[in-house]
DNA sequence: ATATTAGACTAATCTAATTAGTTTGACAAG
DNA sequence: CTTGTCAAACTAATTAGATTAGTCTAATAT
């Protein structure tokens, strides 16, 4: 009956983080996740400590996610060019993933190592990108605070829906570029 | 024993409130919150469709603090000191009340109406403030847009704990300035 | 006085998380 | 082979929480 090693390596975190997408982040139980796996609940608990810990691996795949998609959307640009791409290849992924991305935010917070480390290798892009612009370190550090707080706060009130009508894409890339612009744009 | 009209008015809202400031929006049970209004747990049904609704009614209450304070902030001000202390309040309330600020994001956010209806009212203070400026009515539409994903980005940023040292007073305050100034600042 | 009714109650059910303790099958050592 | 061990599955049971059904009581209106 029992059969062995169903559930090494990240075959729950993939299914798990395949199951946010589905049901959505407020739905992803241990009894649906086992079932997925075609397993009995108490099994996950062999790779588990319980629900937070799966939440907490679901947010730094999900950060880690993002950490690509923005580095590749970096790549090979600089300057302004990257800060665009970067921008709206974070929008893009905010989206089109949007049970993820909501994991990144609306969990623990607190205790976690993994999806601090995470949340910081994105910052290090964008502080990265900002090196071409000549500006103090801690100008840099100030900027880069910004730029990710624009880029999130915009597609963070836009999913809870708060943008009413209008163009939000236009929204988006107006402010970016403004943004942008105040840095003293040269390439 | 049963004495009756306990729970009229806002009495199940306001402890509820009260109960997400001592323990955290993630620890808010009906079962705590009955203990709370020394009542037992069924009985709130009499008042609530379930905690879905209680959850709504927390952010909704949420965002209107968040929107009396921002107004407060602003009355008797205009042009950028309407928008620096409109920053500094945001800010301020989001820090104080991280538990509350977090509810306002972190739900339902599809179906509920007074939740958004009370984002739009922030929404509408800055507008207002934005009319000063002379902007097309597009560019006021997407410069509030802006002006709130900043403050809102940077501060939910911070409480995930994604600024890691350096003063993080300053970055704000730096930024919000910076963002004002594109504005073409004029009084 | 008494009928109505809002609003509380007890009892029970359901779902989800979690713990305890048991079983099984792969594999290494005798 | 055959047996000891261990990881990893299992069943059974417990706990916490949300919710529903149905009962009781006291304030109020007739």
């Amino acid at each position: 009956m029992g059969n062995k090693l169903r559930l090494g390596g990240d075959v729950i975190r993939d299914a798990a983080v395949e199951l946010v997408r589905e049901i959505g982040l407020g739905n992803l139980t241990i009894n649906l996740l086992a079932e997925k796996l075609g397993v009995r609940p108490p099994s996950l608990y062999n790779h588990l400590s319980g629900i937070k810990e799966l939440q907490e691996k679901v947010a730094a795949f999900s950060l880690q996610c993002l950490e690509v998609a923005v580095r590749d959307a970096a790549v090979g640009k600089s300057g302004a060019e990257a800060l665009l791409r970067i921008a709206e290849a974070y929008r893009k992924f905010a989206l089109e993933n949007s049970e993820l991305y909501k994991s990144m935010l609306l969990f623990p917070g607190s205790a976690d190592s993994n999806v601090k480390e995470a949340g910081m290798a994105v910052a290090r892009i964008i502080y990265q990108v900002l090196e071409r612009y000549g500006l103090s370190e801690e100008d840099q550090s100030h900027y880069a605070r910004g730029f990710r707080s624009l880029v999130h706060g915009f597609v963070s009130l836009e999913e809870v829906g708060f943008f009413k009508s209008g163009d939000r894409d236009k929204s988006f890339r107006l402010l970016v570029k403004g943004f942008i612009s105040t840095l003293g744009a040269r390439e």
